[in-house]
DNA sequence: GTAATCCTTCCAGTAACTGGAAGTTCAAGG
DNA sequence: CCTTGAACTTCCAGTTACTGGAAGGATTAC
């Protein structure tokens, strides 16, 4: 499929998908007219790096969480070793943005919605994770 | 306190929290020697700027979501909705953010630590959220 | 008093895109 | 078959959000 196809499948902007294998990241095979050909095993890693990043790994990451998909030389061992911690950092960053979530609710439940310029409410929320 | 205080109890190096003042996100008191001067409170509102950009918001959104410390001039009804919109998308962000936890949960569990390098259940798990 | 540390500004560099120009190829309609 | 418009190509410049380092002034520690 085109490029266009890949990027409405996985979400990321054609530019991006260029741009990813330009850097090294995902290298597309060619079609005769020299359109990239990409197939349904390369959209979904395309789909996985767009979450990865969205999620805030840094491409140098990428590269490390894309050889769960078997694409490179890697022991078996040091691909699992890269999976449980990446796992370890995914679940810290689910509790602190849940966190966040309910800091954000409480602003919005507790804080607005009157005409209170200083709510005492916020202080508290905001700072509980700065003093520790 | 001085910006090396701030930037610990924040979790922002120093560094990112005078860029944000030079774009106009967060400006300090000057001390007498021209030092910049944090409150808590200015530390409250870096440690929420600093969870609102690892989570993904842009410094624009930052710049909204930061309304909700009641330092601007905006009506409360307006930043009622802009707290409502970001609830929204933090609620999204979790959703996603545990199902991909789960992909890579299931990557790790599954396919690895044996030498299969094609392993049937990869394609499965992230081609999921692809074919909408 | 002086050395180390922290602060200041300024300017240059980096990461990860993103937009736009200029040209090629393809699919659809006449 | 020809044309027109969309989708593709490369290349280069611009943007966002920092980040590093130089040069120099202020503060703290011995």
């Amino acid at each position: 499929m085109n490029i266009g196809t890949a990027s409405e499948k996985s979400g990321l902007p054609a530019k991006t998908i260029r741009y990813y294998e330009e850097i090294g990241l995902l290298k597309a095979d060619r079609a005769g007219n020299g359109y990239r050909d990409y197939s349904m095993s390369d959209v979904h890693r395309l789909r996985f790096l767009q979450r990865s990043r969205a999620f805030g790994f840094s491409v140098e990451e990428c590269r490390q969480l894309l050889s769960l998909y078997g694409d490179s030389e890697r022991e078996s061992a040091d691909v699992k070793a890269i999976a449980t911690t990446k796992l370890g950092e995914i679940d810290r960053k689910l509790a602190e943005l849940t966190e966040f979530r309910n800091t954000l609710r409480h602003l919005a439940d507790h804080c607005l919605g009157n005409n209170l310029p200083d709510c005492p409410i916020i202080d508290g929320l905001s700072g509980k994770s700065a003093v520790q």
